[in-house]
DNA sequence: TTGAAAGCGCTAACAA
DNA sequence: TTGTTAGCGCTTTCAA
């Protein structure tokens, strides 16, 4: 019985052989060991460690007709998510998800346009077992794309089609943007506050919808003045703050679609002289450590948990992965609850 | 000759019958076409294109023992490099060129230590054909894992090991730091500055420690009152320029390691009166778009190419694994070159 | 230039 | 409970 030349990776048949067993034996132990008696377990576990034995990985595959492998799919313009701190959390919670599964993360970046067409020959070329990818565009190709290539897929944050087309019913996982914005304006008004504006994200991104319309929920009488629109940016924040200051000069409360935007109508309130919250409350979104941490006053908001929302696509995917061996039905979507954190701004 | 069921994907085989060739030519053309004459070229082309056939990757793999996919390692305490736009603009080098080359992402996040075994397995499993890793700690165990692994790996950032075992040469890709701050140095001198301070970055990274190298280079006798060590940030800039006015007073000038902390520099500057670049000239270092389109003055720096070392960090590794086949030795480092941009701060 | 045939390393019926 | 056997879909000698 001679050694396998060094570099050369053992294969299930030296484990078989070092063990005295069959390779099937073998196989079993190494998927877990079921319906193998214990000593015979025990045998292969010692050649395995003794090999150094790792199962190759395109060979299990090519039988079992699962890669292992999980896609996340970011399309250019999102690049910029890279910079988000949302985005980062969302993928570490992804990455853990799948990691406590044995599942690959692979990172499929849209360079541009013509990368649909590559990202569907990739789809199609079977190299995962499912897909999830971030906040689709308005008639976003990713959908069809996935639909057509069979590949399951999980999004994040609620998909904002008009096409009819693309309206099928597709699993998401997204926070409860406007239950969220609905305790926060209803915290607000129980605070004795009657002129409560709202600085909304980009009305093109669901998120921001949605908070907008947990606004509206409650302040079903809202006065146009008191809205503004900014970009989910700190510096869009301060200018659509000092918009509503203008036009407004009375107002008593702000809630903001975002905590960087609150971050810039809390700046904009302290250059014009106005108390928070003695003057003016104000309460955030997202509860970010890296803005709630900074603000002055400490920055009253809604909490929702980002990185849950990744483990949380992983899982959905995962599960609809195991489910579709059973030939069920597709995972539905899910809404992750929110929280208002009191601190001192409101 | 029936339809294959739907939803099952066409194999060679299927392209083959329905070509009239064997499945060796099928195969041929496939990779390429060579050595098959013209019309047989055409005949399996067009049976590709009818059947929509797409290799299945894990059965090539199996048999050439390649996998096409590339790891991107990175550490936890990292993980805020996702909200870092350099990482993010590496990633997208790395991303380009490796699609570039049809070779897949696979990203590897290291959410602890006891995850080091995980991927250390992971390598050994053969999932993927090499691997790039970022700004390793001193002693870091990546490049141990790698070797022991047999993953080639090539490096982003000097790697600044202490421990001797590791100090073997591996392949990096990095700015040429050094040289961008003595350039970055000598031009302030040559304005006629004399005091001219440095805002170091945090001095356990090797990009900040040859960054103060090249300001030493030029500034032999230089005064450790005109030293501070920030962290890269915005907020230690600011408080790295406070220590130094206070410590001198008379400085004409500041060489920070990077754009965030110049632009927090800038505003202190400004807090306290001083006009730039009139009194105080400033120069950075990396010229990042999200800062120095910001600053006012726009600021003069020095800049590197950041997608660009990510696309050598893939193309330098990509070549190894080609080289590998042919029993060739490892990549050398590469060192990109950097350029001071003038603007108005100095 | 083409085809036949032998595997790559593994899992999963099926038998024993 | 274990072993035997037949492939998974592809590339690659080797002959023709």
């Amino acid at each position: 019985m001679s050694e396998p030349p060094p570099g050369a990776r053992p294969t299930l048949e030296a484990v078989a052989a070092r063990a005295g067993v069959s390779r099937a034996t073998a196989s079993r132990v190494v998927n877990g060991g079921a319906g193998v008696r214990r000593p015979l377990v025990d045998k292969v576990r010692r050649a395995v460690d003794e090999l150094g034995y790792v199962p190759n990985h395109a060979a299990r595959s090519l039988v079992t007709r699962r890669t292992g492998a999980v896609a996340v799919i970011i399309a250019e313009p999102e690049i910029r998510i890279f910079s988000d701190p949302f985005f980062s959390q969302q993928i570490r919670g992804i990455s853990k998800e799948l990691t406590a599964h044995d599942t690959q993360l692979v990172l499929l970046l849209l360079e541009g346009p013509g990368d649909y067409d590559r990202i569907a020959r990739y789809l199609a070329g079977g190299h995962v077992d499912g897909a999830l990818a971030f906040s689709l565009h308005t008639d976003d190709p990713i959908p069809a794309i996935t639909r057509r290539a069979g590949i399951p897929t999980v999004y994040g944050g609620r998909p904002g089609w008009t096409s009819a087309a693309d309206q099928q019913a597709v699993p998401y996982v997204d926070a409860d943007n406007r239950g969220g914005a609905r305790e926060a304006v209803r915290y607000l008004r129980e605070l004795g506050r009657r002129r409560i504006a709202h600085i909304a994200g980009p009305l093109d991104q669901t998120s921001a919808m949605d908070r907008l319309d947990g606004y509206r929920d409650v302040l079903m009488d809202e006065d146009p003045a008191l809205l503004a629109e900014g970009a989910f940016t700190e510096e869009s924040g301060a200018r659509a703050m000092a918009e509503l200051l203008d036009r407004r000069p009375d107002l008593d409360a702000v809630f903001a679609a975002n905590d960087l935007m609150a971050a810039g109508a809390l700046r904009v309130l302290k250059e014009r002289g106005r108390a928070v919250p003695g003057e003016v409350a104000v309460v955030g979104f997202d509860d970010m450590d890296a803005v709630v941490g900074t603000t002055a006053p400490a920055l009253t908001t809604v909490q929702q948990d980002i990185e849950g929302q990744g483990r949380l696509m992983a899982r959905l995917l995962l599960r609809g992965l195991d489910r579709d061996r059973e030939g069920s039905t597709a995972p539905a979507s899910v809404i992750t609850p929110t929280t208002l954190v009191r601190r001192d701004s409101a």
